[in-house]
DNA sequence: TTGTATGCGTTATCAT
DNA sequence: ATGATAACGCATACAA
């Protein structure tokens, strides 16, 4: 019993079956026709004796470890806050388990470089999936420098690649705009971060592209992804000259910032001041009012990138960037009266 | 320069120094002593032609993968609003990391049981563990099966094992109960869910204990982790005979429902009700009033987890179950004048 | 359709 | 203090 505990190797399978190790490994790797009752016989003997080829065995004949590296780059209340995010983790775990891809999962930041070396440089995996990648990760950095394929949810600023997936950035921005002119606020102002991300960014270009034409594009930054940063500047636009009538946050907490900062300007929302959210987190639909928001499907773009990088691995590389679909959630905070 | 990269193996290194192949892998290991003087020449060589031992043949060598497989049975709203998981993660991830180990993350729930086999029965984890553990969950299954060694953050009911950490729930529970008395609540519920974890027996047991000898322990079970169904739970206790005059609720969801529950009997938070939540979420310092709440320490747990998977893997298990102290935050919702 | 023999890059067991 | 060489368990080029 002891001996047949997961220890069983192809040397044993193939002699209870009367055949070579080469046919088992065949049988098992369907790499080349196998006599289909040799094959009946050889999994009748594998069964008995609960084999299956050892991965590490694998992995040093082949060169290939059947792992994938997945690093999200942001971490604690965004992470938590965010159900984009939050999804993505098992979403993005399950796509790889039908590609037959493990996944080790890579902290983001400085904090990761002593992870990162053994992981790379010991070649423990076939290549990363990254989520909002920063250029100067030492994930990122390592995986260029040992020249390990990588595809990415959210393009790398200033990195050229076709390997990523992404929300339809420009598109939902348009889709808000649309809706807050319907609801007859006219002048909206992004509020937004300084953030090194592809989205940040790409938020910032559709904004001014929407506004060209009209009067300029109002944008206002918040030093960080906090309540109280978007509360604080949405406050001052809101009491400074040429005020905003509405707020597109790039996420939902900002959203709330700018809820409190209407309240302090002694201004209503709906009636004076829209907001609305991104990624349509449990927080808006609990804030008072409840937050107009856009819903994004981590599960679909999960998926779509670990096919991404499967083709990228396997040489099918006729892929290009992917781009997912997103929908308006209408609520009380854009729900003007008349 | 292609040939330097990464493809460098220990025979290339041996010759460059002009030493065998097993003093190479003794400096790399440092399980025998090696002269200094070769040492160096061995790593200066090493450095040069960026070698580095692969771990797909020492795992072929050793037996041992240095891959642990991590699982956090809860998913979806629940990991997104708990600090406590949301945190686990990377902590854990790092506690690995400082052990170097690699992380496997196995997504909860029978989804999972295909991938599951492979990553246990082809012997790519050296260990697991788990979080919340569920009994009858694929994953689980398969450790016991194969014989895999596992740790767990959360006992499994049903199991016998000192390979566990958790937080202190009997404390927690006294904690809050002496703060509701303090505040003069001496009707507390305990507002709960049926759930087959380890967590939620231990609160019942504890809230039991601390309640024999007054009057008969109230306790309020909700159908499940929403606030929709914590709302109706307390709404029934609270119009049927005996109301209680405080909910400690075992999440801050349900700690959330009860707010609104007793709002919808006309009860004032927290001068006729108070409410207490756990873990201490984001929902607890936004909603209203604020909810007092328990602070638990993820990070605290990660890394005692990870020693004990780690020492019971090496076969130091001296080690006994691990219990993290944790914190009440008192905030609106039981600030009782008077 | 199947088998033989070599390679994958380490660690570990003996030697010296 | 250091070496030679046999495992480790599979995949695969080459043969038959």
């Amino acid at each position: 019993v002891a001996s047949a505990n997961g220890r069983t190797t192809i040397f044993e399978v193939a002699d209870g079956a009367g055949v070579s190790i080469t046919t088992v490994s065949h049988v098992f790797s369907g790499k080349r026709h196998v006599n289909s009752e040799t094959r009946r016989r050889v999994l009748e003997v594998a069964d008995r004796l609960a084999y299956r080829p050892r991965a590490t065995a694998q992995a040093l004949a082949t060169g290939r470890t059947n792992t994938l590296a997945l690093q999200i780059s942001v971490s604690g209340a965004e992470l938590v806050l965010n159900p984009f995010f939050a999804s993505l983790l098992p979403a993005l775990s399950l796509a790889a388990i039908e590609r037959e891809y493990a996944f080790v999962y890579v902290p983001p930041g400085a904090e990761s470089a002593s992870f990162v070396e053994p992981l790379v440089d010991q070649r423990r995996i076939d290549g990363a999936l990254l989520v909002d990648p920063i250029r100067d990760d030492p994930f990122v950095l390592a995986l260029e420098r040992s020249n390990v394929a990588f595809a990415s949810v959210g393009r790398i600023l200033g990195w050229n690649s076709d390997y990523w997936v992404d929300n339809d950035h420009a598109a939902i921005c348009r889709k808000v705009l649309v809706h807050l002119a319907r609801r007859g606020y006219n002048r909206p102002a992004l509020l937004t971060v300084p953030m090194e991300l592809s989205y940040v960014a790409d938020y910032t270009a559709a904004f001014r592209a929407a506004a060209a034409g009209s009067s300029e594009a109002r944008i206002v930054v918040a030093s960080d992804l906090s309540e109280r940063a978007a509360e604080a500047a949405a406050l001052e636009s809101l009491t400074g000259s040429d005020p905003p009538d509405a707020f597109f946050c790039i996420h939902d907490q900002l959203g709330l910032g700018a809820l409190r900062a209407a309240a302090r300007a002694g201004r209503s929302v709906p009636d004076d001041i829209g907001v609305v959210g991104m990624t349509d987190s449990l927080l808006a639909s609990h804030s008072d009012p409840p937050l107009t928001s856009v819903r994004v499907f981590p599960e679909r773009a999960a998926a779509v990138a670990i096919d991404l990088l499967d083709s990228l691995l396997r040489g099918i590389g006729t892929n290009v960037p992917a781009i997912i679909p997103s929908r308006l959630i209408a609520r009380a905070s854009t729900a003007r009266r008349g």
